[in-house]
DNA sequence: TCTGGGGTCCTAGGACCC
DNA sequence: TCTGGGGTCCTAGGACCC
């Protein structure tokens, strides 16, 4: 299988939720001794992260840079350098999973491990989540905080309030006490719209929430919302820690500054980031199936306009064509609205070794399996009809079942 | 305050099929 | 001839997260 389930809910609290802190901003203060204890941003025009110092002065990420040094004016702004980060969380993610095999990734920066069944081998998850922030600590040289709850989303909760470098622990039993007084922000899902309207009817903490009945609030926010904030603010929360989960799409965007750029340009650009995403497919294993083009304009409007494909893949050439036929009917809006920025993605992914497998099939050109594994095996050799028959019985496509 | 680059999930309408 | 209900797929937009 591809997922590994486990179990639902234990009666101990061995979820943990580990989350570097200021993780970009802390790999900068890691690798430069100068800026140590100094207020630090990550990224130019707007600010991608902010060290504690600088927190300490209002900056956050996601705020134009302009704004972040007037709040503090001895503010120490540094470019991004990714492939640090990416280093740094794959020496983090090691550390992960020598502590557990049950790490689900989040994003390049946070991670759920479920530590349940460890406590002969390694101790309770409060030891063990100490050792883990020391060995990261130690081994890639970061700060972490982690957080340890019966579930999920409140591991990540206590993760927040723990910050920074801390280990917060919500003992089983004590759920509702620790978060009834939190505010309704701290909920996964509750952003600035959310929140507004939730104000907007004297909702401001998590137990005020939990004392809107289940109707009301899903008249409030629209159904899935509603039930999830509903579920989450009386800590009923049943998601497993899941390992090996796949990306869903994979994209780039560019943004191209206020200036009007050319048409000549725009294809450029275009063929660059289509270049860009093609190749990651291709690394990844992966292909696509349905394109997406991005278009933000001077007045910060956005739009996308999308193509499905009749077959999946990651050729450059085939991408491209479909993109370049959506940029151009879409030319008016292009040029009336001014261009800001041009965005590319490429979804309903699946895994090109399977994809491979099913197309003689869809194509007609084969109606055994083993007419189709001859094709997979004589255009791309005998690894490849390996790959295929493991994924396909890992999660089958419109094809027969493969016998044992 | 005026904004980067990478994602996830949900909603809603229309086309199409049975 | 006009009509029903249910399902899937595609497209577009929106909210949210790191």
């Amino acid at each position: 299988m591809d997922r590994t389930r486990v179990r639902r809910r234990s009666d101990e609290a061995s979820i943990l939720h580990a989350d570097l802190d200021s993780f970009f901003a802390s790999v900068e203060q890691r690798d430069d001794p100068r800026l140590r204890g100094k207020p630090v941003a990550v990224g130019g025009g707007v600010v991608l992260a902010a060290s504690y110092e600088a927190k300490a002065f209002g900056v956050k990420a996601a705020m134009p840079g302009r704004v972040a040094r007037e709040l503090c004016p001895r503010l120490v702004t540094v470019p991004p350098r990714f492939e640090a980060y990416t280093q740094a969380s794959k020496d983090t993610f090691a550390v992960f999973h020598d502590t557990t095999p049950l790490v689900e990734g989040i994003s390049i920066d946070e991670a759920f491990l479920d530590v349940g069944g460890l406590r002969r081998l390694a101790g309770s998850p409060m030891a063990i989540a100490e050792r883990l922030r020391q060995r990261v600590r130690e081994e890639v040289g970061l700060p972490i905080t982690v957080g340890v709850a019966c579930t999920k989303f409140l591991a990540k909760v206590a993760s927040a309030v723990g910050k920074p470098d801390g280990l917060l622990v919500v003992p089983a039993g004590t759920e509702l006490d620790f978060l009834h007084p939190l505010p309704i922000e701290r909920l996964w899902g509750v952003g600035p719209k959310t929140s507004a309207k939730l104000h907007g009817r004297g909702v401001h903490t998590i137990g005020e929430l939990a004392a809107v009945p289940r109707d009301a609030l899903l008249s409030m926010v629209g159904p899935a919302s509603g039930r999830h904030l509903h579920a989450l603010a009386h800590d009923h929360d049943p998601r497993e820690v899941v390992v090996g989960r796949r990306r869903r799409s994979i994209g780039s965007q560019s943004a191209l500054g206020s200036r009007g750029r050319s048409w000549d340009d725009l294809d450029a650009t275009l063929v660059a980031l289509v270049d860009r995403v093609c190749g990651r497919l291709r690394k990844a294993g992966r292909v696509g199936r349905t394109v997406v083009l991005r278009l933000r304009f001077g007045d910060f409007r956005r739009v996308t306009r999308s193509r499905t494909l009749p077959e999946a893949t990651a050729h450059t050439p085939t991408i491209l064509a479909a993109l370049r036929d959506l940029l151009a009917g879409n030319r008016r809006l292009v040029i009336e609205h001014g261009i800001t920025l041009l965005g590319v993605t490429v979804t309903n992914l699946d895994d090109a070794d399977a994809v491979q497998l099913a197309l003689p099939f869809h194509r007609g050109d084969a109606t055994t399996l083993d007419e189709a594994l001859d094709q997979v095996r004589s255009r791309f050799g005998g690894d490849a009809v390996q790959r295929a028959v493991l994924l396909h019985r890992r999660r089958p496509l419109e094809m027969p079942t493969l016998p044992d």
